[in-house]
DNA sequence: CGCTTGTTGCAAGCTGTTCGCAACTAGCGG
DNA sequence: CCGCTAGTTGCGAACAGCTTGCAACAAGCG
């Protein structure tokens, strides 16, 4: 199913802003900040408005196609293709690069936190921060 | 060692706003924003402003004494003191309760992301959204 | 092809945080 | 006990990220 059906099965409409912003985070493959994600749409179109990226992240976050990650790396909400397994970000502070894992260490987590803290986890949110395997620690 | 003396040592001065900083983190526990910080310390004494108390936050931070972990709750930064135990929050999205847990998770986690991805991470931030033991799933 | 209703661009606004600057004061040295 | 000086403060303006009210606009159903 394409976006414009997915959109339309919704009762929403295909439009020029939110296609543009679908191609970016397709091509993209995650962790733009909304801030970047509207500079490439502009881009493409210049009379695409920030609060439309905004809007059309919003929307696309609701219907579960992105998510919003908080990387609290500057501030900025960082958004990235929504999909089922989990996974979590290493953000190396020598190179600045933002890293994605997929992994089993994030329901082992789950699955900890359910059963010694009777916590039921919707997401989780797993950030380390330090070197890279590249940047070795000087 | 007493918050002036510590500050001396590093060539600053102890003020009032820092004491009532000081005061209201070590009474509060962590988990606060700088806004409920500075809400507090303005109970304490209205004259202090807000400047002082994010400039004072920030030299607590580099001094190791306060931590800042980014929630993503409401995108306001939460501080809490530092303390050498790895730990990790629990944000319950039904009563909004930020919960602060130590536990044996972290430090497994960091040994995971060492063997299996290289990467020495620093500091790990660990927040899981969902429902707490008290607000069981409707 | 026309109408309805979801969307858009714009601009103003809001929250959280930072910064420049002149006035002020903590606390060292006398 | 006092004076000096360099670290701090309060203030206000500025800034980044994000949201919102509104009138003009257009997607796509019939």
């Amino acid at each position: 199913m394409d976006i414009g059906e997915l959109l339309r099965s919704h009762g929403h409409r295909l439009t020029e802003p939110r296609r543009l912003v679908w191609d970016v985070l397709a091509s993209a493959g995650g962790h733009l900040t909304a801030g970047e994600i509207a500079g490439r749409v502009h881009l493409a179109n210049p009379d695409v408005n920030v609060s439309s990226v905004y809007r059309t992240l919003g929307l696309f976050a609701d219907l579960d196609l992105i998510r919003e990650s908080n990387l609290g790396v500057d501030g900025a909400a960082r958004w990235e293709p929504a999909h089922p397994d989990e996974h979590f970000h290493l953000v190396c502070e020598a190179c600045g690069d933002v890293s994605h894992h997929v992994g089993e260490i994030v329901a082992a987590t789950r699955a900890h936190l359910s059963t010694h803290h009777g916590f039921d986890a919707r997401s989780i949110e797993l950030v380390a921060t330090g070197r890279c395997d590249a940047c070795a620690p000087a």
